[in-house]
RNA sequence: GCACCUGUAGCUCAAUGGAUAGAGCAUCGGUCUUCGGAACCGAGGGUUGGGGGUUCGAGUCCCUCCGGGUGCACCA
């Protein structure tokens, strides 16, 4: 049962009498924010009487005569200007916490409406090996399936691979001129990463080279302008000064982009001109970037070789990305990629110049959206088609076929034009009624506050990241392990070391995303996500452990326990706190969903397994002479394992039952 | 130039328009002859970038200024 839902429910017949619209005052019904006010909280009170002239404390004391509670909570408090206090039964809690025990769904009830909802995340380029930036897209995606789907709506993952795009001529290009055979029987996915790598470094390098002396002078420009400027007096009021400081603030900062341009386009030089075999490559193919696009036009007018060569590399390809996938227990429903979509754009673009939507601007078929100045490709000059005509065909496919309500993109914040632009063409297209939501996320940055990168420059792999993950997690496992040796405790072997230091290790990373609100930036730190203490996925991990672990050493079989009639009982402070935190898991999902917010979650974990530490603290078995007081603290313990197993399983983190 | 995001404790971050703005880390101090110390309890630390406004009530909404970031025509 949700509580927070069932009060809702009280309120609402009372709330009617003051609100042709009580839905709003309804929903002021929510849990109290300080455990000081009690469990819950109705705040409707200010608002309706300031609506209504009435004073709130007595408009308040009214409401909560009114409202039928008596079966619920014991104290109905109103306090400060006019809230009302609401404290649950503590039978009640007893009772509810008890059902929990034998209930799979740990109280969560099914959604009213359940819906069909496609979430589209990860999204890798078939091309390129993931990298860090894939994972918060995936990691996001994956929590919000699990927490959607166990719900009970109907969700369909999909992964919209980039298996189609420019870069797959690039790969194309390479194997046709620049294959090493032998490395490509071997390892046939490391070598088109090279090749594609190879490519795009050459094609960098030939381009940053005949656009670096323009930069230099623009730079030379500004910064012989900056120093032509006069500086205003400090602190002036004068308007022209302070035009005259704004302009410069402005000059230094495009002064500072220049430098950053300039010094990336020397890089980019500099790694290929200090390779001689590589600055011969260059000079020998100088069109390469033309002609890696002519390849990529090549495939997509069906030219037979390079159909021949997709077909040969996509198998591997795959496999690949299937291997990340495993690792990190991530599954797809549908793996459609652009290439799926193909067949189906010409007629995108016919169904919009059809309707006057798209017409020819500067040789390409647009969309333009009022208010935005820049235009919605669908198709190019050269006759291609773009992601954004893809993305408009993927939408049909998904509101035709598979009947989504709603399709979630799980993508970098980076992209939110692009997106406003693809949902405001749909509506005018109006193709079925459809929510479409970009469930943004930000930049995971380095501690330098710069995107995360590898010392020089590159963009970090994601594979050799977990490897990473769990090496680290592997030490401190071997650590924990050679403490415990001298307490006498059985050692894990070398195989369950390693289990461990997998799960922990990936949990960690994946803790460390999630618990970030998603819209923000995150700096990605191995010490934090892998400490001991803190809020951390070891931390709720380690109280999961110590769940199975009481139950072990006190040779207690929880099963066994239920069948004899042992119940829950609630004898002191942090059992109360315990149990009322249990019954919160349904809210803590339906926070998640609300906003699609995994972070929820975490902290939901948080002070799950902080009441559970605190619980274990307070409240021994070993000693307890009382038998009934000694398995109800059995069941808590068990029920608290299924509930941070559960939550953790719905943020894809794994546990394990000793660490 | 246009658009969007952002500014909260020393650091990293929370907070559906609600009460005295919360956590973790770091710092300092306590707990434990008992089930796993990867633990528990406590303390200090804040004019939520500045200034206006809306509201019974603002970190949250609106305006403005300052600082930081991102994106803007044929890459995805």
């Amino acid at each position: 049962m949700n509580l927070l839902r069932l009060l809702q429910q009280r309120f609402a017949p009372v709330l009617a009498d003051y609100a042709d619209d009580p839905a709003p005052f309804v929903s002021m019904v929510r849990p109290a924010q300080d455990t000081r006010f009690g469990d819950f909280q109705a705040n409707c009170a200010m608002p309706l009487a300031k609506r209504h002239g009435l004073n709130p404390k007595e408009l308040a004391a009214k409401i909560a005569e009114k409202v039928h509670l008596q079966d619920l909570c014991n104290e109905v408090e109103i306090a400060g200007p006019g809230f009302i206090n609401l404290r649950l039964r503590d039978d009640l809690i007893t009772s509810e916490v008890n059902r929990l025990l034998t209930d799979d769904r740990l109280g969560v009830e099914p959604p009213r409406p359940a819906r069909t909802i496609v979430i589209d995340f990860s999204s890798p380029n078939v091309a390129k090996p993931m990298h860090v930036g894939h994972l918060r897209s995936s990691v996001i995606g994956d929590s919000l399936y699990r927490t959607l789907k166990f719900l009970g709506h109907r969700v369909i993952s999909d992964n919209h691979i980039g298996d189609w795009g420019t870069q797959f001529g690039m790969i194309i290009y390479g194997y046709k001129n620049f294959l090493d055979n032998d490395a490509y029987t071997r390892t046939p996915v490391a070598e088109l990463a090279r090749l594609y790598r190879l490519v795009n470094r050459l094609s960098d390098f030939l381009e940053a080279r005949s656009e670096l002396p323009g930069k230099k002078r623009e730079l030379e420009v500004a910064e012989r302008e900056l120093a032509a400027t006069p500086v205003p007096p400090k602190g002036s009021k004068d308007p022209a000064d302070k035009e005259a400081e704004k302009a410069i603030k402005k000059l230094r900062s495009q002064i500072e982009g220049l430098k950053d341009e300039t010094a990336s386009l020397a890089k980019k030089i500099e790694r290929v001109e200090t390779n001689a075999a590589e600055l011969a490559l260059a000079n020998a193919h100088s069109n390469i970037a033309r002609a890696a696009r002519d390849e990529t036009a090549k495939l997509h007018a069906g030219n037979a070789e390079n159909l021949r060569l997709w077909n040969e590399f996509m198998p591997e390809c795959l496999a690949a990305l299937q291997g990340v996938y495993q690792r990190l227990g991530i599954q797809f429903d549908l793996t459609l990629g652009e290439s799926w979509f193909n067949p189906m754009l010409a007629g995108v673009v016919e169904s919009l110049k059809s309707s006057g939507m798209a017409v020819a601007s500067d040789g390409a078929m647009c969309v333009f959206i009022e208010g935005n100045e820049a235009p919605f490709i669908v198709q190019k000059g050269d006759g291609a088609f773009t992601y954004a005509t893809t993305d408009l065909a993927t939408i049909q496919y998904r509101v035709g076929e598979l009947q989504a309500n709603e399709i979630l993109y799980v993508v970098d914040t980076r992209q939110s034009e692009h997106f406003e632009l693809l949902f405001k063409t749909v509506a005018k297209w109006g193709i079925a009624q459809v929510d479409l939501r970009h469930v943004n996320f930000g930049t995971v940055m380095g501690k330098d506050r710069r995107p995360y990168k590898t010392r020089d420059g590159d963009t970090v792999g994601l594979e050799s990241l977990l490897d990473e993950a769990v090496k680290e997690a592997r030490t401190i496992v071997d650590l924990n392990e050679a403490q415990k040796a001298d307490k006498g405790e059985e050692p894990l072997d070398d195989a369950a070391r390693q289990s461990v230091a997998e799960i922990i290790g990936i949990g960690g990373i994946k803790y460390a995303d999630l618990h970030h609100a998603r819209e923000s930036d995150y700096v990605f730190d191995w010490e934090k996500m892998l400490a001991k203490e803190g809020d951390t996925a070891t931390y709720i991990q380690y109280a999961f452990a110590r769940t199975k672990g009481i139950l072990r050493k006190n040779s207690i079989d929880p099963i066994q326990l239920l069948a004899q009639g042992a119940k829950i009982q609630l004898s002191h402070p942090a059992e109360r706190t315990l149990a009322m935190q249990l019954l919160k898991f349904p809210e803590a999902l339906d926070a998640v969903c609300a906003e699609y917010r995994p972070n929820q979650l975490t902290q939901y974990l948080f002070e799950t397994a902080n009441a559970f530490s605190a619980f274990y603290n307070d409240c021994p078995i070993k000693g307890e002479a009382d038998e009934a007081l000694r398995n109800s603290r059995c069941l808590l313990a068990e029920l608290t394992g299924r509930v941070l197993g559960r939550a953790l399983g719905l943020l894809g983190i794994q546990t394990v039952e000793r660490m």
